[in-house]
DNA sequence: GTCTATAACATGATAGAC
DNA sequence: GTCTATCATGTTATAGAC
């Protein structure tokens, strides 16, 4: 079982008006389905279907299922990790911290729901991923992760969090909760991404109690009551 | 394939003098497993021999493998449900709306963290599941969710959230921050589960800024930069 | 209640034609 | 590059002895 050179260099992008390659029209099939029902749940004859292809087709292209995830994973890192550096290279540079974590916030939330299935594989399957594919994935996710790590320093050095926040914690408070909209923004959520990044920024910043500590009374609409029994297809609990 | 009758009385609680009986034993290895590895990855065989059983005996107990993890569920939504009752049933009369959120934050996250490998199954296998056992799950964890949606109705009532924050959404953000906890705490969280408890519910209360909204400066230290390549094995990116 | 043995099936992977 | 086999293996589930 072979798990390196997981991409190539047209994975990662292929000119828009020629027709997808037979080894991109795998990748994107397996992403797409391993996303959505899962690694294990995934076989190679789905995968190929979704290809139009037959399945031992595949391994023209792939040296095995666990290859074909690792590439799928790796790609997915790379184009979150792209968003990120565009998000930080758009930024303005007088822009205020509250503001500049919402552009963030937003990058990560439209690489996930908007640039397709790769990036949200690494939500939804890495855990369940074999051990080698995990452990080859595990660097890329650790230099994207520091990169949020850096911004939270930012907000330290500049002393705009409350005294004492462990900068770890909320860091991964904050990522696993942007993740974890992957289960039901499409059941509950405000209507764009624009505005759950900005619902995601601002509870993360601001919190949603009224009264503390020591903030002044806003003015305007007060908090309708929930629908209590939700929607059906409970995706958040416990 | 059967999947009414999932639970059984003795699947809640069993006396704790006598050793466990064999479906006992299959249902707790299979909680188990389940959580560890997934559904998919864990076989009847690994059941069976955490079990001390072979495979085989299994369908002395259960119907089917589907049968096996819709019991699982039940029972984790059942324990989960209780644990949040005992809490409400423990609050005291005056108690202050923050403090009555983290006690109910606490009840979760030790009915996940201690109360064993049911709770946690809904968590981490739920989403992957069969469609008839999903289906099978869905009102009893519907039922959990409207518990809390009747705690946030409670705060909109006494007025101390900030207006217009939409209830439905605050809610599933925090549940599904605490569910994530799974992923990360035993890495980078903080020592108990009571100051895990109390980060969280700080956080979704009061938020991470120390200026706004207009709140005076706090003294004390400073937050610490941390350390940037935080610890291989990333469970929470992207 | 638990065992052994095995049926029935699905899956990842390979070989060789075209 | 893609196809048609087919192999080898692992898995759920069943049958019947003890």
């Amino acid at each position: 079982m072979v798990l390196t050179e997981a991409t190539t260099e047209q994975d990662r992008c292929h000119d828009r008006d020629e027709p997808p390659t037979g080894r991109q029209r795998v990748l994107e099939a397996a992403a797409w389905l391993f996303h959505r029902q899962g690694y294990r749940e995934t076989t190679l004859r789905d995968i190929a279907t979704a290809s139009a292809m037959k399945a031992g087709s595949i391994y023209y292209h792939f040296d095995s299922k666990e290859q074909l995830l690792a590439a799928v994973l790796e790609t997915g890192i790379e184009r979150i990790t792209a968003d990120f550096v565009e998000a930080a290279r758009a930024m303005p540079v007088d822009v205020a911290p509250r503001e500049r974590l919402r552009r963030h916030v937003l990058a990560h939330l439209e690489a996930l729901f908007i640039h397709g299935p790769f990036t949200t594989s690494h939500v939804t399957v890495f855990k369940n991923a074999p051990n080698a594919v995990r452990a080859l994935a595990i660097p890329s996710r650790d230099a994207y992760e520091a990169r949020w790590a850096e911004l939270f320093d930012r907000f330290a050095t500049e002393a705009v969090l409350k005294p004492g926040v462990d900068l770890a914690l909320q860091r991964v408070l904050l990522l696993s909760t942007a993740n974890a909209t992957l289960d039901w923004f499409d059941r509950l959520g405000p209507h764009t991404v624009e505005d759950l990044a900005a619902a995601l920024t601002n509870q993360f910043w601001l919190g949603v109690s009224a009264l503390e500590p020591g903030a002044k009374r806003h003015r305007g609409s007060s908090p309708q009551p929930s629908s209590v029994p939700t929607a059906q297809g409970s995706t958040t609990t416990p």
